[in-house]
RNA sequence: UGGGGCGUCGCCAAGCGGUAAGGCACUGGAUUUUGAUUCCAGCAUACCCAGGUUCGAAUCCUGGCGCCCCAGCCA
């Protein structure tokens, strides 16, 4: 079976197919959670295709929500990006934008129906106690001296607590489970903590009491009658609390969590931990450098929402941890740019030609398809004349019959123009080249003359026509497949893997004219070499191109083995 | 055994008791005015290991081994 004959399907999808056929569900509700305290990244885009897409394939929904349980690390730079993030992947939550803040009333009613139910207590164990009390990981905790208040005296404290009567850390509300319980988790979680002073970013200053993500997420998805509550799988454990909780309070829905791994990709980082210090200590141009495996920095990369949507799909849905490799990414952005995007001719290092037999007083507009595969792209019009630019690696003086590009003595195929001849080159006093001379053939357009077989293709720009650039080559951002892993192996920091040419800056390349009228995010083959996309401070005068992903490369790949 | 998970080709991943899909990577070869694309062919007698059940096991059972997660008033 083939992938595109062959419908995504995966372990949660089952479960969905099963929960409908068996009338356990009548619907399907999913939801993104992300928290506003960073930037999206292909992890969450892993997320996001897999429950948007599950809602479209099961005629659902799926609501964006908002974690915003934690204001002193969230913002509203961050709910916007995020917003901007998931519409470019090319989802819609239609009116279905939520933030946990909008249920901190409810969160705080069930808080009050778990006190009168027993369930919960009000715990002035500071934190160092709190975490004596719980225990260690084969030990059992113990009980808290505050766990046998008396149903009105919780009430009463934790009125006090929400009309801020306490300082910060002198009090939680905590639930009443188990002390001894083997799960961490149900050794009466915190539900609720004091935070005096933050300015919360949906609600102000109405709260001084901040209830928990594992408190919050179960209430918040039984209150948008979410079905399935997709995770990654350190919530596992989790799970058991999300359960409780729902079982504890009259909230009346019960949606099923279900886990699954997160990605891991080589040669980058992936949390958002990691991602703040790339940022903040200026290792990288901030959260949308097209190193970064941010959302906002692979689009500025050039990459596709078509292309990660592929990608997501192609790694698949499991509880099995791996780490991706790199190709596997990469393949799917050429799948989609090798499509989409026109052809265009670009010399990064240019080595001046002048066709000594061509009339200098002549341009020639030469008519050429923007792509060799789909006439329906159209052609654009590219001057030619007695002077251009061309490689400086696509010349060679002396070379065996596997180079395919220009030698002295020899000839060789202008892109979509003439086949030229190289017959002298010019150097200066320290034997640097300094420009060559050729001959062209007439008539050589469109076919071989008799007898004239050019060693290969190469490309090329109008010297006089051609406009400067900026072109930034980018490259995997760490040196290493594994930068975690490393720096945990070598007792290293992660950032000491940084590799030093994910980053190369241009200056002095030449662009066939037309790519001036590009638009910032436009993206171009720049032929035989990579595909690039012009960047946002692309414009005004500016021509700034970032390379997305090169082409493939066989024949750099036999070099390599020669050496 | 403190508890919870995972282990199928170099990487990702189907498989759900009937005799190992697919993608990426890789290797050949064809076509090519991009050493690109496209196309064809090859690529796990084998599913962490060892026993067992069965006519038949990657799939069931038992016992091992390896790896990941959990002791935030983070999410």
């Amino acid at each position: 079976m083939s992938e595109t004959t062959n419908p995504p399907t995966n372990f949660i999808r089952q479960i969905i197919d099963e929960d409908l056929r068996s009338g356990k569900r009548t619907n399907v509700a999913t939801r993104f959670p992300p928290e506003p305290n960073g930037y999206l990244h292909i992890g969450h885009a892993k997320s996001i295709v897999l429950n948007f897409g599950i809602a479209e394939d099961y005629n659902g929904t799926c609501n964006l929500r908002f974690d915003d349980t934690n204001p002193g690390k969230e913002n509203m730079e961050f709910v916007e990006a995020i917003q901007r993030d998931v519409k470019w992947l090319g989802y819609s939550w239609d009116e279905r934008l939520y933030y946990a803040s909008n249920y901190f009333q409810n969160l705080y009613e069930f808080a009050l129906e778990l006190i009168k139910n027993g369930k919960a207590y009000v715990c002035e164990l500071n934190a160092e106690q709190t975490r004596e009390y719980r225990g260690t990981l084969k030990e059992p905790g113990k009980d808290s001296p505050y766990r046998s208040r008396s149903v009105a005296e919780n009430l009463d404290l934790f009125e006090k607590m929400k009309s801020g009567e306490f300082e910060d850390g002198t009090k939680v509300l905590r639930a009443k489970i188990d002390m001894t319980s083997p799960n961490i988790n149900m050794r009466d979680p915190v539900l609720y903590r004091i935070r005096h002073g933050v300015i919360h970013h949906q609600t102000g200053a109405e709260w001084c009491i901040y209830p928990m993500y594992d408190y919050t997420h179960p209430i918040s998805d039984a209150l948008e009658g979410i079905t399935h509550s997709l995770c990654t799988l350190e919530f596992e454990d989790h799970r058991p609390f999300y359960d409780w909780v729902l079982d504890n309070i009259s909230v009346g829905c019960h949606p099923q969590q279900i886990e699954f791994s997160r990605l891991n990709l080589e040669y980058t980082v992936m949390s958002k931990r990691k991602l703040t210090q790339l940022v903040s200590e200026g290792f990288v141009n901030g959260w949308d450098d097209p190193r970064m495996p941010t959302l906002a920095g692979i689009r500025r990369r050039g990459y596709t929402p078509a292309a990660m949507k592929l990608f997501c799909q192609r790694i698949g849905i499991t509880k099995s941890e791996g780490i991706v490799e790199m190709e596997l990414l990469e393949n799917c952005v050429r799948e989609d740019l090798n499509i989409i995007a026109p052809r265009r001719m670009a010399v990064l290092d240019p080595l001046k030609v002048v066709i000594t037999n061509y009339p200098a007083d002549q341009v020639e507009q030469l008519t050429l398809p923007n792509h060799p595969q789909d006439e329906s792209m159209g052609t654009r019009l590219v001057p030619f004349c007695n002077e251009i630019y061309i490689e400086q690696e696509d010349f060679l003086e002396e070379a065996n019959k596997k180079y395919k590009r220009l030698v002295k003595g020899d000839c060789v195929r202008l892109r979509n123009a003439y086949i030229i001849q190289c017959d002298e080159v010019v150097k200066d006093d320290y034997d640097n080249i300094v420009e060559i001379h050729c001959s062209y053939i007439p008539d050589s357009i469109g076919s071989n003359p008799e007898g004239i077989k050019p060693r290969g293709v190469i490309h090329w720009v109008s010297a006089r026509h051609g406009v400067v650039a900026e072109v930034r080559l980018y490259d995997r951002l760490f040196a290493v497949a594994a930068p975690d892993a490393m720096a945990n192996k070598e007792d290293k920091a992660f950032t000491d893997y940084l590799s030093p040419d994910s980053l190369h800056t241009l200056t002095h390349c030449v662009v066939e004219p037309s790519l001036t009228d590009a638009q910032p995010g436009d993206s171009y083959q720049f032929e035989r070499q990579a595909y690039f996309c012009a960047d946002l401070d692309h414009g005004n005068g500016k021509v700034v191109f970032n390379r997305t992903v090169t082409l493939r490369d066989t024949w750099a790949k036999i070099e390599q083995k020669g050496r």
